[in-house]
DNA sequence: GTAGGCCCTTACTT
DNA sequence: AAAGTAAGGGCCT
């Protein structure tokens, strides 16, 4: 049986949004965008977001409207002040560029399991690979949903990735990442990862629990923590926000990881993760 | 604790 | 066109 109803709801938000920058900023790999739509999976529903000038207009599989609004609002982060938080950080001035620049950048809240296993893939890997092997995993082994023309795929649970081998990651292309994923799962389905316990622990607890994971580092935890598990000073060190450090606060190069997250949470605290965004999305693509 | 080699491929550049 | 290099690291020694 096919479902294909689709429900068109407006959500309007009064704070900075810039829907295409968001969507690609590195921090999500499977929303694709059709003329203006952004097309993509939230929670067991299918979405199709648009902005409009007052805010975003939805169509989902979610008949639900109240249901979608709080999925949107609770997606976007929208109780999180932005306009608050260029103010308090407008005397840097590199920081104030990348705000202007990419005014409306805001910080996702993902599904922690796809989270994690997205970044498991991101290991030396690059955007448009990354996005093939996620795409690639989701339509072998998660439910489709249907929206309107569209069809999406649910990120497969644990459960569901709980026959895969090896071989069969490989043969995706998921590369020296596919063992990772593989025992990351088996870990998972033994009941040795909650990661619901990790949302309300606190963020060095959680962080020591994900990098007991195979594949899973200082910075993969770093992006699980912040773009998934509510820790807003996360703050994942790639070659990007490197460079940033560098440049603008004269760190050497081969500083170690941990000093330069220690520096940065005393410097910034839990206005680091959004501080990162704006590192990354600005070094990267100025 | 830490530096260096290695991992599997793909996408993009020269 | 073929070769080289970078790509949102982590593990093992």
């Amino acid at each position: 049986m096919v479902k294909n109803v689709t429900t068109t709801t407006t959500v309007d938000i009064d704070q900075p949004i810039n829907l295409e920058t968001t969507m690609e900023s590195g921090q999500v790999f499977r929303w694709e965008e059709v003329q203006g739509w952004y097309i993509g999976v939230i929670g067991r529903d299918g979405y199709a977001i648009k902005q409009t000038s007052s805010g975003l207009l939805i169509r989902t599989s979610n008949p639900d409207k109240q249901a979608t609004i709080k999925s949107i609002r609770n997606f976007f982060r929208l109780d999180d002040d932005l306009e608050k938080f260029y103010a308090e950080l407008q005397h840097d001035q590199s920081l104030r560029e990348a705000f202007q620049h990419w005014r409306g950048l805001r910080l996702i809240k993902q599904d922690p399991w796809e989270c994690l296993i997205s970044f498991v893939c991101s290991s030396v890997s690059n955007i448009p690979r990354i996005k093939k092997n996620l795409n690639s995993l989701a339509k072998a082994y998660g439910r489709p949903i249907y929206l309107a023309n569209n069809t999406v795929y649910e990120f497969p649970s644990p459960r569901q990735l709980s026959k895969i081998s090896v071989d069969d990651l490989l043969q995706l292309g998921l590369g020296f990442r596919a063992e990772y994923i593989v025992k990351i799962v088996n870990h998972k389905l033994a009941g040795k990862l909650n990661l619901q316990k990790l949302l309300i622990d606190n963020y060095a607890n959680a962080k020591a629990e994900l990098t007991k994971l195979p594949g899973v580092g200082n910075k993969i935890a770093d992006c699980v923590l912040l773009f998934s598990l509510e820790k807003l000073e996360g703050f994942p060190i790639d070659r990007w926000v490197m460079r940033a450090l560098v440049d603008w606060y004269g760190h050497s190069e081969n500083a170690r990881y941990s000093d330069l997250l220690n520096w940065a949470h005393e410097m910034w605290g839990t206005k680091a993760g959004y501080v990162q965004q704006y590192m990354y999305q600005q070094r990267r693509l100025s």
